[in-house]
DNA sequence: TCGTCATATGTCGAAGGTTGAGGCATAGTG
DNA sequence: CACTATGCCTCAACCTTCGACATATGACGA
């Protein structure tokens, strides 16, 4: 195995995702190839959660799915931020924020 | 309200407490507090998540539990990092460098 | 033509951690 | 005496992730 790859907090792959489709609708291979990529294959995303996290934000009224063409002109289901998924993006960076904060002050404690 | 606590992330938790024993062998009920007190009370630990997580740990080599007496004089069990835990650490914190920057990284994208 | 890879979606069971509730026990305080 | 703080623990329900599997089309080289 050439990559380490790791798995990701719980809740961490929708924060993503959200994040991902907000600059741009996308459909879900799509998706994944971009968190590869932007991540620099330090995160890696399995079909078995990645459309899982689609149906799960969709029933949550976070995305909205539409079926039109990618760019090889085959059927894909495209996913665009609903405006409640906005107030969710911003909602789970913040938490994510004080997170990151957190951990880092734990980490660099010394005493 | 101003702080709101949220849970932490699955697979958090136990970074969190091999950092904390790493400064100072401790007893759950400690470590609670300490990972409380150190964020800022911005991150919550339940009772149900802390022991299961310690036993784990434990199982895994990386704490090692001795009874002894805590500040009250009460029994309690002390947990100390291994040294197969230290070096868990280190990977964990990596790790979690890793994530944290991917993350940074993917949400400062704007295009 | 045939096999294979990339694209694209989806399901399923297993594994694992967190939640929220509850139980038990002792010591100190009002 | 009741209540709070300390200190340990368990349990079922829930949710997410993982890894494997299934399906289908289009493009490419042998």
């Amino acid at each position: 195995m050439i990559h380490s790859r790791f798995p990701i907090p719980q809740g961490t792959l929708d924060m993503l995702i959200l994040q991902i489709v907000a600059l741009e609708p996308a459909h879900g291979y799509a998706i994944a190839q971009r968190l590869q990529q932007r991540s620099r294959d330090t995160v890696q995303v399995n079909q078995g959660s990645l459309y899982p996290a689609l149906h799960r934000l969709e029933q949550k009224g976070w995305l909205k799915a539409t079926w039109g063409q990618s760019d090889t002109g085959r059927e894909a289901k495209f996913y665009a931020l609903t405006r409640k998924g906005q107030k969710q993006l911003v909602a789970v960076k913040a938490t994510w924020q004080r997170l990151a904060v957190t951990v880092e002050l734990i980490f660099n404690e010394t005493e």
